[in-house]
DNA sequence: TAAAAAACATACTATCTAGTATGTTTTTTT
DNA sequence: AAAAAAACATACTAGATAGTATGTTTTTTA
C-alpha cells in the first residue's frame, strides 16, 4: 500500500479507538497496552506516531471532541432561521439524537474537561477554545435574535451563552447517575422554558 | 489513648486526606500508597480500616462530599426567607466562597460523577442520592415561593430544579479551563437573570 | 497481670504502566 | 536491484499499583 495513506490509515485507527476509550473509561485510566490491543497493533506502531501519551490525548481532543461538538453544537447555530426555535432544536435535538452509550458516559468534552482540565496547561488551552468557540456561535446567534427583534434586548448574551452551555454540559455528567432518560425530558422541559423567556 | 478514640481519629485522618487527593488528583489515579504518605501512617493502618479502596471512596462520598453539598446548598434553602432571594443569595454566595483551590478543582461531587458515575453501581447510587436531595429542597422551596405568590405558577418546579444544579454543576467543571473568575461573574449574571424570570 | 484483641508497621507479590532498545518487514528512493 | 528510510513487531526495564502475609506495639478484657 501507499506509504502515506498507509500511516495516515493507522493514526487515524489509533486516534479512534483511543477517543473511544477515553470517552467509556476515562483517559488517565487507559493504557496504552490497551489502546494498542483494540487496534490489533502493537506498541511500536505506536511509539512510532506519537511521542508518548500526551501526545494522543492532543490529538483525540483536536480530531475527535472538537470535531464532535463543532459539527453538533455549533454548525447548527449558523443556519438561517428563527434564532429561539434555532436554539430549542439544537440543544434539545442533540440531546434526543444521542446513543445509549452516549447518555451512559457523558459528553467527551466534560469529561475530559473535568478529568484533565485542571493538570497539563495544553489540554486546559485546547479544551478551552472548544468552549470558546461554542460560546462565540451563542453569542453572535443571540445578537442576531435581538437584531431581528425576536429576542429581548436586555438580555445579556454572553451570560446567556455560558448558562446554556453551563447546564447542557451539567446534566450531561448528571445523567450518568441515572438508568433511564427522564432526567433528560425534564432538562428540555426547563430548557426549553428557559429559552422561551428570551422572546420578545 | 482510648481505643475507641484513637480508632475514630485515624478512620477520620485517612478519609480527610483522601478527600483533598480526590479532590486535586482525581479517585482512580489517588494510590492507597499516596492517601498513606499524606496520613504519615502505614498501608496496615489503612486495610485495617478499610477493605480496599473502593470503600474508602464511599466513606469519602458519605462523609465529605455529601455534607458539602448539604451544608452548602440545600441547608441553606430552609431559612424562612423570600424564596427568589434564597435561590439567588444561595448560588452566588457560595460561587464567591470558594477558595482559589475549590474554583481551580471544580466540585467535589461533580468531579466524582463525571470519574466514576458511570462504573460501579454502588457509587452511582451514592452520588445520585445527593443530587435527589439537592433536587427535592429545590423543589420544595419553589413550590413555597408559588403558593406565597413570589414564584409563576405555571413554571414547573422539577424542572426548574435540575435546571439550576445543572447549570452550575456544568460551570464548576467548565471553570477549570480558566485561570481568572470572569466565567463565574458571567455565570452569575445568567443565574440571576434567570431566578428574576421565575417571579410573578 | 496474663491473655486476647485491636491498631498499626514492614516486607513482600503479582500485575500493570509508560517508555525504550533493537529487531524485522515493507515501501520508497537512487 | 541495492540502499535507505519508513512502518511496524518483540522483548525488555524501572517504577507504580492494589492487595496480602506476617510481624510488632498498644490497649482492653478476663
Amino acid at each position: 500500500m501507499d506509504q502515506r495513506i498507509k500511516s495516515e490509515h493507522t493514526r487515524h485507527l489509533i486516534i479512534e479507538k483511543s477517543f473511544l476509550l477515553f470517552y467509556e473509561n476515562g483517559f488517565k485510566t487507559t493504557s496504552v497496552d490497551t489502546i494498542m490491543k483494540a487496534t490489533k497493533l502493537t506498541k511500536g506502531a505506536f511509539y512510532h506516531h506519537f511521542k508518548n501519551k500526551s501526545e494522543i490525548g492532543h490529538a483525540v481532543i483536536a480530531q475527535k471532541v472538537q470535531k464532535r461538538i463543532h459539527d453538533s453544537m455549533i454548525k447548527p447555530l449558523y443556519e438561517n432561521k428563527n434564532a429561539i426555535e434555532l436554539l430549542k432544536t439544537t440543544f434539545s435535538n442533540r440531546l434526543k439524537s444521542f446513543s445509549s452509550f452516549e447518555k451512559e458516559h457523558g459528553c467527551p468534552a466534560n469529561n475530559l474537561i473535568n478529568e484533565i482540565g485542571d493538570t497539563e496547561e495544553g489540554y486546559q488551552l485546547a479544551l478551552k477554545e472548544i468552549i470558546n468557540d461554542w460560546k462565540k456561535a451563542l453569542i453572535l446567534l443571540i445578537e442576531k435574535g435581538k437584531k431581528e427583534n425576536e429576542i429581548k434586548k436586555n438580555i445579556n448574551s454572553e451570560a446567556t451563552a455560558i448558562y446554556l452551555i453551563s447546564s447542557f454540559e451539567g446534566v450531561r455528567g448528571i445523567r450518568k447517575l441515572y438508568k433511564d432518560d427522564t432526567i433528560l425530558d425534564t432538562y428540555i422541559t426547563g430548557l426549553t422554558h428557559y429559552i422561551e423567556q428570551l422572546k420578545k
